[in-house]
DNA sequence: CGAAGATACGGACCGCTGGTCCGTTTTGCA
DNA sequence: TGCAAAACGGACCAGCGGTCCGTATCTTCG
């Protein structure tokens, strides 16, 4: 079979990707609604045709999965090979609690963005690459803790207390501080896991 | 001050409300994306101008949130006066894993309606008049238990674990057993309460 | 360096949706 | 039975995501 050249992008298209994915990201980030921000927007704050985002991403969606997994790379990494107590390695009663802070932290620094791609019309978030990729992870952690069944559910569940939704209702509508949430979200997690409680 | 007549409203608009809500039920139902069914379907379905939609129910919201209230209803009125285990009275222990497995079967049974619900365009789920109150009687048994500190965020959690589109990825997508899920729930819940597995 | 082919561009354009307007019909009351 | 008030319905509108195609830009090769 042919090897697929792949041959690189035109360095305009590529300079195109990179300024619609940086108007976005502002735009997102500054509106408070994800449903306020048009395609048409991104494409004038980017000074580009429509055509172009659509090209470049498929679809609404498509761009902000992108943006997403984009914002994403850096926890990723640190999760599948940093230090402890994110990365492998790590006890799993500690890298437990260490990933699910991971996630509220992320969603907390990425709010806007978070609630766009949850809430990004076709398909539940429950099909998107990354929640899937964060579910085994969780899952294959919660496996190697002993006499705790039913690791699929458990990971769902502690995954669903930080859906982009809940935290912007706790952080931004009833004001509630990022380190008050993460704390009570660990001792949630302890709760769930059956270990004694963090300090505090 | 005017006692507020609240004139009852005409016969043929009771009746046309009523074809509405059934309309509306019926479709959600049928289809499998509730954006898949429009505005303009339910008026057609009804026998009924879409005027007549958005002047009985405001916008599209406002209909999802009336027909949900309906269905509901059976549900609260076993919560704030039926017996145990769902009814006051009921040793909070036990009655917590009861809410939880009666707002799963709910969901169970209108998956469709709470998922055109939570992904109800404008706003959020938890600023749903149903939401609130869910969580507020959660919370305040959760209030009871002896040891279990931070009701709020216990019961948020506890509650995102029923999400609509969790629940149809699992039962619906992943083709998990009803009671399977059930009782995945509940040992989760008997987890976070720190309470003995249910048997089985 | 210049020309030709490939690639990407952009904004006019389309279909569809939620939501509104207003002339017409139905209802309730005297 | 007559008349005002209330409700009706479907043509209508604005705005969205997404597409099309003539044009401009890049890359490559002689």
């Amino acid at each position: 079979m042919e090897p697929v050249a792949e041959r690189r992008p035109r360095k305009d298209a590529a300079r195109n990707r990179e300024a619609v994915l940086a108007a976005a990201d502002e735009l997102f980030a500054r509106c408070e609604s994800p449903e306020a921000v048009t395609m048409a927007d991104i494409a004038a704050a980017a000074g580009v045709g429509k055509a172009t985002l659509f090209r470049g991403f498929g679809d609404r969606t498509g761009l902000i999965h992108a943006l997403y997994e984009a914002r994403l790379e850096p926890v990723r990494g640190a999760i599948e090979e940093g230090p402890p107590p994110l990365g492998p390695g790590t006890p799993p009663m500690r890298r437990v609690p260490a990933l699910l802070d991971a996630v509220l932290c992320f969603k907390l620094d990425n709010r806007h963005l978070a609630l766009a791609l949850e809430s990004a019309g076709t398909g539940s978030p429950y099909q998107a690459a990354h929640y899937e990729r964060w579910h085994r992870t969780l899952q294959a952690v919660l496996e190697q803790i002993a006499g705790l069944d039913e690791p699929a559910f458990t990971a769902h569940a502690l995954l669903a207390a930080t859906r982009a939704d809940l935290v912007e209702h706790l952080a931004g509508h009833e004001r509630l501080p990022r380190e008050q949430l993460r704390a009570q979200l660990a001792v949630y997690t302890a709760r769930v896991l059956g270990s004694p409680v963090p300090q505090g």
